[in-house]
DNA sequence: GATTCCCCGG
DNA sequence: CCGGGGAATC
């Protein structure tokens, strides 16, 4: 049976809750990873999503951070955080679907190359490509998806040249992802669109920045091989970025047999 | 000809904009009082007024108070704030048109009955009381209007039996207030409505105020006697406290021939 | 530029 | 409850 996953940073669930629930009409993946939800889980908007047929799986703090897993059916498992930890920040979302396992990441940005930020997001990549030959098999469907804060090569930024080297872009950053998925998982987007200069954020910052698409591709949804081959569509829905109080982010969905 | 004034406390002009705009278009008085515009004047969003055909005048600080005049018309002449002086506080504007002067006041709310606030409160009102006479004659046309955050008797209170003594009903600024009217200044809306209980401010703080009408009648629209005479209708237009994102006021018209 | 929280003030 | 402002983060 044909199903649909999506990923996106919402930057705050309960700013973006009016785009965020059109949106979820109008695509209805049947799992939502998002990250940012910046919310404590006794505030996550559940009720907003379960009126759309959603069941919502969170993990959140104050202020910062925070994941979530909606979805159209129930999860059999969830489980939050990595082993052995991760700093007592709300960035790991796992739930277990008759599709699979699926894992929502909100990797650290890290600031700048060399800040201690930094240190911890390659620490944190590395605790991702050590947790899944411990908990996953690569031949059973398993997605890996969220924020990865990484564009994975230079197709994937809008000035390589001016971003080789920096956060996001540091070989370094680039090599810890490269760990992940050399266990077996395959990035869904450019299997489909091997040659696609194509982002998911834009930065606030940046004057203009969407309208000029000076981009990076950073949220990316990941699968093991049955998962792979069953993939016969990965987008980014370029629409969100484009409304009212838009998040800074848009969705990358995928959708398989 | 005949003309209308309006006064508003709008809790932010900025905040305020699109309901502000929108009853402007409805209402379209030819003199609009706003208090606790809570913006600076470099930041006044005189455009969005003058595209309505209003000439803008203000008077603002950063954070609190506030005080600007809309008109159809051009100002003849125009005086910021209290001689000798209103604290540094954005309180006072005034202007003056073909149909007389307009004072547009943002009386200090006081805090609590003895407080310092409390005492600068009547203090600002004895000094509009010393200004009358001193710069205007009560023969001739002048409206004296705004947040007096001063409610004239117990007609003008939900619950005058709680709320008697206490800030915005004391004895003392009730005395205050008909020290400024008995120089020669009307309160509009009790001459047309002498028996009527109704209100321009309900807080946001009391759940359900306005559904329930928990209010004051603290936003007064003063005129002397050639004033009075021509004012055909004096109103307190309910609707735009009842809109989404509502001031915690809502305005009172005043029509004259 | 746009979140969030926390403070102040009404 | 809601406005504005400031700090921190991305």
């Amino acid at each position: 049976m044909a199903w649909s996953l999506a990923t996106f940073n919402v930057n705050g669930v309960r700013a973006r809750l009016p785009l965020l629930l059109d949106w979820l009409k109008k695509a209805a993946p049947d799992v939502a990873c998002l990250q940012e939800t910046k919310v404590m889980d006794e505030d996550f908007p559940a009720t907003a999503f379960e009126d759309l047929g959603y069941h919502t799986y969170f993990h959140g703090q104050k202020s910062f951070n925070g994941v979530a897993i909606l979805s159209k059916s129930e999860a059999a498992e969830v489980a939050q955080g990595l082993e052995p930890g991760d700093g007592g920040q709300a960035r790991v979302l796992a739930a277990r679907f008759k599709t699979g396992w699926v894992v929502n990441l909100y990797v650290p940005q890290g600031r700048e190359v060399g800040h201690e930020a930094w240190h911890y997001k390659l620490e944190f990549l590395d605790q991702v490509a050590q947790m899944l030959p411990r908990r996953f098999d690569p031949q059973e469907p398993l997605i890996v998806t969220g924020d990865m804060n990484v564009a994975p090569s230079d197709l994937d930024v809008y000035d390589p040249k001016r971003m080789a080297g920096k956060v996001s872009c540091h070989p370094d950053e680039r090599a810890a992802l490269e760990r992940i998925e050399a266990w077996g998982l395959a990035d869904l987007f450019r299997c489909h669109h091997p040659e696609d200069k194509q982002f998911t954020f834009w930065d606030y910052r940046l004057p203009q920045s969407f309208k000029r698409d000076l981009g990076w591709r950073i949220d990316l949804i990941l699968a093991t091989a049955p998962l792979v081959k069953a993939c016969n569509e990965c987008l980014v829905d370029t629409e969100p970025r484009g409304l009212a109080k838009p998040s800074d982010h848009t969705p990358v969905v995928a959708r398989f047999e």
